[in-house]
RNA sequence: GGGCCCUUCGUCUAUCGGUUAGGACGUCAGGUUUUCAACCUGAAAAGAGGGGUUCGACUCCCCUAGGGCCUGCCA
């Protein structure tokens, strides 16, 4: 079985990790069946659409290491959307509505005190040609509903398994509004069938649109006189590590911005395509070795929480099996050295703390010096240039038989002086890298 | 208000009526590094609460509590 599979994101934002969970997992499981990634832009809102967020969606996920295999924006088939819209009319299921909002407003206001379900009455659907004429020389223009079923929908969910949504307890939903936009559900559904999608994984927060859109496709189906309504499967939505939904900090969470903040992209997949499975959170720079391991059947049903702090974690972890080769671009364009690279990897958690401790090996910084007396002595006995490794364990040899000092009260004053701080990579490889004369000054307590 | 879903170590989860409740990440300890980080080894750590059903419930049912989502002329 090769699936066919669709992102479908809405160039009115940027992307965030809530949405490429659900990219990444699309993008899984088409990749581990030899199937298809399609980029979908649901771009029918012209005015809220923008370029500048259709570029930065490409972007992001093209950083992410997302390809896709066709794409297509829905602006491009209106005409599509027209046609199917004139068979929807002609068989009785998309029909006029003249309500204005602030109408359905206060009818669902008044549903809900009464303590109704704020479901759409369905008036519209009795009014006469005349009542709907009068209406049109009023110059007022319809939006448009599809009329439900009123009944069950039932689908085996692949990852909620059996799931059964009563339409009757749903709106009939608008499709096109009064300016004769197309809301995202039509053109959605007709997409899904004209594309062949065979799987539609989303966040839950679509469920009982399945419930919908099942019914419309099938209409979609009749119209064009062929296809398939899709599978489903609905995994449960992100949410931060207080526990609470991440929809009020978005922002902060976009790919954009995680890729500034210096965030490697294979560790926003690698936790993600994991995070809310039965399986192991590890790093994994070869997406197709994780394609092959994903199955809806480890996904597990409640919401998960996404950590930034753990993801962080996951980065330096990353960062630390890095070899300089895998980074030569982005560490020369911050002016480091294989060698500092290889110093420092261990002890950094952001690529750009690379070029702190660049600084620190070349750059001027404040020594911290805990006892001078100390510090003077050890500065008469910092080696001459070239400096080793070697010449490293020979000073603090030098250094401890001068003062007595041992262990950490040796080790500790040396780094604080050499480096102004607490903890850091191997003295012993960075020495050689700040050089005697930068060395030398520092202990005597110099700015170098 | 109504509907749907969820609740096992700090976190993600395994268990599909009988287990010393397992693993991973994190945490802590030890080792190593004549220091810290990194690294290696080990340890601690869990069935939301209350009722049932059953010889026996983490597992099945009900209630309560907590959480997520939906309930738009947003997606």
């Amino acid at each position: 079985m090769t699936a066919i599979v669709r992102f479908a994101p809405s160039p009115t934002g940027k992307i965030h990790v809530g949405n490429v969970r659900a990219a990444l997992w699309n993008w899984l499981f088409a990749r581990k069946s030899g199937g298809k990634f399609i980029l979908r832009i649901d771009d029918t809102d012209r005015e809220r659409s923008t370029v500048a967020f259709e570029d930065g969606i490409r972007a992001d996920l093209a950083w992410l290491g997302l390809d896709w295999d066709e794409t297509f924006r829905q602006s491009a088939r209106f005409k599509d959307y027209d046609d199917v819209s004139d068979g929807l009319r002609e068989k009785g299921l998309l029909y006029p509505c003249y309500e204005t909002a602030e109408d359905l407003e206060r009818k669902r206001r008044l549903q809900r005190t009464r303590g109704l379900p704020p479901v759409y009455d369905r008036a519209a659907l009795s009014l006469t040609d005349a009542q709907k004429q009068a209406f049109a020389a009023e110059g007022r223009r319809p939006h448009w509903r599809f009329r439900l079923s009123q009944a069950p929908v039932v689908w085996r969910d692949l990852i909620r398994g059996e799931t059964n949504v009563d339409t009757a307890s749903l709106s009939d939903p608008v499709l096109i509004r009064e300016d004769g936009v197309y809301l995202y559900t039509l053109p959605s559904c007709i997409d899904d069938i004209d594309y062949r999608i065979t799987h539609v994984i989303r966040g839950e927060d679509h469920v009982t649109n399945a419930a919908v859109q099942i019914e419309i496709m099938r209409a979609v189906v009749a119209i064009r006189g062929g296809g398939i309504v899709p599978e489903f499967a609905h995994h449960s939505l992100l949410i931060g590590a207080d526990g609470h939904g991440l929809s009020k900090r978005l922002g902060s969470l976009s790919i954009e911005a995680m890729r500034e903040e210096g965030f490697e992209p294979e560790a926003i997949t690698s936790l993600l395509a994991k995070l809310g499975t039965s399986e192991a959170v590890l790093p994994q720079p070869d997406l197709s070795a994780l394609a092959a391991t994903f199955d809806f059947e480890k996904i597990g049903r409640a919401p998960a929480r996404f950590d930034e702090a753990e993801l962080l974690q996951l980065n330096a972890k990353i960062l630390h099996e890095r070899l300089f080769a895998a980074l030569a671009p982005r560490l020369e364009a911050l002016g480091v050295s294989e060698k500092l690279w290889e110093a420092v990897k261990g002890n950094v958690t952001r690529l750009a703390d690379a070029a702190d401790w660049k600084a620190v090996a070349n750059g001027a910084i404040d020594p911290v010096i805990e006892d001078a007396a100390f510090s003077v002595k050890a500065a008469a006995l910092v080696p001459d240039d070239p400096l080793t490794e070697e010449s490293w364990r020979n000073f603090v040899d030098r250094v401890k038989a001068e003062t007595g000092a041992k262990g950490r009260a040796l080790f500790h004053p040396l780094r604080l002086a050499l480096t102004g701080r607490e903890k850091g990579p191997e003295m012993a490889a960075l020495f050689p890298l700040i050089g005697a004369a930068r060395a030398r000054a520092r202990l005597m307590g110099e700015r170098a």
